[in-house]
DNA sequence: CTGCTTGCAAAGTGTTTGCAGGCCC
DNA sequence: GGGCCTGCAAACACTTTGCAAGCAG
């Protein structure tokens, strides 16, 4: 029901077989988190996931969940960005989303005051990333945070 | 015992004089928070300033350290920075720590694989700041977020 | 003295884990 | 049918909050 076109379902199906391609179960819980997150507009945290889990696979333990999604994430299907403070956000792996290669990940930027999450293309952080890699020789994963800041409407509304 | 020279001392002070500027009161507890924040190359997080802080000031209760730094954050004298998943840090705010403007204040790096925080000039993310502000009217505050990634020394052990 | 701060305890989030049973392959 | 996955409950890490007593100004 989160999405009915075919390009998103073959979504969830370059995960399964990705799945089954490495030996992994496909289990109910697993497909449906899998589903859920397959709406790269939501930036749903665990807690949200399980509700929406919860319609559609009813029975399936918090636990469960949390377990699928740091299952996913090792096998890198699934994302997870720490957002300042509160619970991390999933979604899909660009791998999933888009199986061409280059696989550049997207970043995401957090207002503060109104927890308003906006998706930030991936080139707009590249010169940092390269930055970071030749002065420091840190590799910056950009897709795991979230850059905190205020947003238009909220930096209007400030006094 | 954290800092004995006098330019660390002072940087209490200014803090302290502060608090006293505005009326707010100077209680064992904020002073002590203070004097331990007081070292710019300490990445503390509460946990870790309660327990300093039961060495200078028994008795001290964990709830005030978290109100006391809420409240320093609120006047700006303390800023604390997400790092992802785990605690917050802490350390002085720019203006206490240079009080010459401008304030430019510095941010973190966080390797995911050895929790090792990196300090970041300024600098380095100017440019996207004001691409953000530019582009997305969005106001990045870097001292907000520590960015992920893998430190020079884990990147070697990678597998 | 006035009321902001503290101590204490308890509750609130967000997430992880041990164990026994269940189901995928 | 072997072993990964799940459900359940409890524990865990981090932080917040209500209330009465305490101390700063």
């Amino acid at each position: 029901m989160a999405q009915s076109d075919t390009s998103t379902t073959s979504r969830v199906e370059v995960a399964v077989a990705e799945l089954r391609r490495r030996g992994e179960r496909i289990t109910p819980a697993r497909r449906a988190v899998l589903e859920i997150l397959d709406d790269p507009s939501l930036h749903l945290n665990a807690e949200e996931i399980v509700a929406r889990v919860a319609e559609r696979a009813p029975g399936v333990h918090r636990a469960t969940i949390y377990r699928a999604l740091a299952r996913l994430a090792d096998l890198e299907l699934v994302t997870h960005t720490h957002v300042g403070g509160s619970a991390a956000i999933h979604h899909l792996a660009e791998v999933v989303l888009r199986p061409d290669p280059p696989h550049t990940s997207h970043a995401h930027l957090q207002c503060t005051t109104c927890g308003r999450v906006i998706d930030l293309p991936a080139d707009a952080l590249q010169s940092l990333v390269t930055h970071l890699a030749d002065d420091l020789d840190f590799d910056f994963q950009p897709e795991h945070t979230a850059l905190l800041g205020t947003c238009s409407t909220c930096r209007r509304r400030r006094s």
